[in-house]
DNA sequence: TTATATTTGCCAATATCTGACAGGTCAATT
DNA sequence: AATTGACCTGTCAGATATTGGCAAATATAA
């Protein structure tokens, strides 16, 4: 239930001395919402996370990293062949990147 | 748009000498929709891919783990931050195999 | 042309996600 | 114990996304 993205925005909020009621209107939403999102139950939309690092004063790559890792792990968490398709799919990434480059 | 798992299922369908018509019914659905499935623009159902592997007399397993892969590939394909979401999404999957192992 | 296989476009039906609110717990304060 | 402030949880209608199914288009071969 809980995610890498959500508690390390709990982390950096705590940081920076921020109550949930101060965040939240800042990205449009109620308290409610932002809540959820700390406790994994809801997503924080991917484009929201520039905003989210500039309020958190923290870097924005790091927490989308975060956020797409919470992404990937939940298509797979109860697959046991997690560790080969993360394989499989890290291969066609690196290939994709190989073409790019090459074009 | 085309998926390792579409490919793989049209490969394996000729190399039966299957017909879209004949395998589709079996899935229960028309031609157009695995046609689709084949070309990556639909998702076959997860729960769906042991029947499919027996109609297609391939190792579910195999099967999985490229449909698993093209959902991964999925949340980062547009990401520059892909191969960094996806180790640190491995670390996560690891760390929790370490668990279930201790319990 | 005709027949067969596959592909594509469309849209209604279904499934999933989100926003908003109400009511709840908990801890500190009076 | 009553009040206040911060946060949490459940619910549900509305918004979004996905799927199923049909019809028509395309492709290939005879």
């Amino acid at each position: 239930m809980a995610t890498q993205f959500g508690e390390k925005v709990r982390e950096l909020r705590e940081q920076q001395h921020l109550y949930l009621r101060q965040v939240a209107p800042l990205l449009e939403m109620d308290t409610a919402q932002l809540s959820k999102i700390e406790k994994g139950s809801r997503q924080l939309k991917r484009e929201q996370i520039p905003l989210l690092a500039g309020i958190l004063k923290a870097n924005a790559d790091e927490l989308l990293v975060l956020w797409l890792a919470d992404q990937l792990y939940d298509v797979v968490k109860d697959e046991d062949v997690a560790l080969k398709a993360m394989d499989a799919a890290q291969q066609t990434i690196k290939s994709k990147k190989k073409q790019n480059r090459n074009k």
